[in-house]
DNA sequence: ATAAAAATCACACATTCGTGTGATTGATTA
DNA sequence: TAATCAATCACACGAATGTGTGATTTTTAT
């Protein structure tokens, strides 16, 4: 890990993306291969650049950053993204991870805390700005924390939850369980009952956000 | 945010406990006010020292420190949890986040960072290891994502598609959009074609990740 | 030791779901 | 204009699911 971090940059305002430009190529350990005002001008400079990183910009010009993310990571899986922009709504937070981003920071972020996030980046880590961090926790509190902990299930029916939830057929959980089909079935009423749900559906719909 | 951070700590190895409760008390706006050596102690503790912040192992004799936080939680929903411990595996990670942890750090974390992130933690952030929070972001890319977009759904398909996954039955959906329920019979036969998955609850997976 | 809870299996019935095949109508497009 | 596609409806069959009721065994808790 000797070797410098190669940057590039993808992002529309001339003056942050000057700004950019100049802190990491004047970093020591940095180098910046490609400063770039579109996601289309970055999908034709990275095979030729390779860089290790990428800062992408959510609102750009033509294709959004988002998208731009998706063609960068099902072409080069190796390269790391990092989100850099203004937004912090859920929205834009969850597509960009679901893209293949793994790291998301906001503008705001100081110079020498940016740098930092790079290279974590690039040693296996994911840093957020904190208060995106948060909302990335957050959602997976919900579904188990409300509604689940107080329907009581009995550690078996966990368990068969879990395999209902993994869409299992009822024979299916029965072979894994070396249970038969009667039990499981039997199971799942009780957990119906307990969770005040009809169908296999509306369990799945508990595990997500409604 | 000029007061001092009221910090509890549950960690059952009584080096490592007696450590971070000198840390803690030797630093500027740290303030230790109980140093735990069980889930059940601290659950005794809380509510007469009403910390801003819980530093939580997860393995302790008896009660294990997951279920604490559970228990934390529902009782004072203000109160941040930090896990901290050496446990780097998904299910002690998710479990922790879905019982209400908003941050997780690992114990080989130095101290400067730790104090860093309690801090971080106060002020709305979720501080996580490196290799935690990578796991965590891991868990919102969908392979789904390639095959969706393209899966040339027609706009009625994809119609009765949110229908299906908002878990209507079939009659429902035929009522919903007056039509017969032959015709919604017809409709998910080619979705799920398309979609190469052949019962309902496939498709909910391939909504969320994995 | 006894009561309660959890886990197991059984049977019957109705509903829902997924598949296969086929047909009609209207709109789009080559 | 002919071919294609989208949307509609129909029928039949089997698989899977959900419900109700009841029973036995094991484990846990009081």
């Amino acid at each position: 890990m000797d070797r410098e971090i190669k940057i590039l940059i993808v992002e529309d305002d001339h003056a942050v993306r000057e700004g950019l430009n100049m802190l990491i190529s004047g970093s020591r350990g940095f180098n910046c291969v490609a400063a770039c005002a579109s996601a289309e001008e970055a999908l034709k400079i990275i095979p030729e650049t390779l860089p290790d990183v990428v800062l992408m910009d959510i609102n750009l010009p033509g294709m959004n950053g988002i998208d731009c993310v998706v063609c960068i990571r099902s072409a080069h899986p190796e390269i790391q993204v990092m989100m850099l922009t203004v937004f912090d709504n859920s929205e834009d937070i969850f597509k960009s991870l679901a893209a293949g981003a793994t790291g998301y920071l906001l503008k705001k972020t100081p110079p020498a805390k940016l740098l930092e996030a790079i290279t974590e980046l690039v040693n296996g880590g994911s840093p957020m700005s904190g208060e995106i961090a948060r909302k990335v926790v957050q959602t997976f509190m919900k579904p188990s924390a409300y509604q689940f902990p107080d329907a009581n299930l009995t550690p078996r029916e966990e368990e068969i939850l879990s395999y209902l939830a993994k869409g299992y057929l009822y024979k299916e959980i029965a072979n894994a369980l070396f249970i038969n089909i009667e039990t499981v079935r039997t199971h799942i009423h009780k957990i119906y009952q307990k969770l005040q749900v009809r169908t296999r559906t509306e369990v799945l719909l508990k595990f997500m956000n409604r």
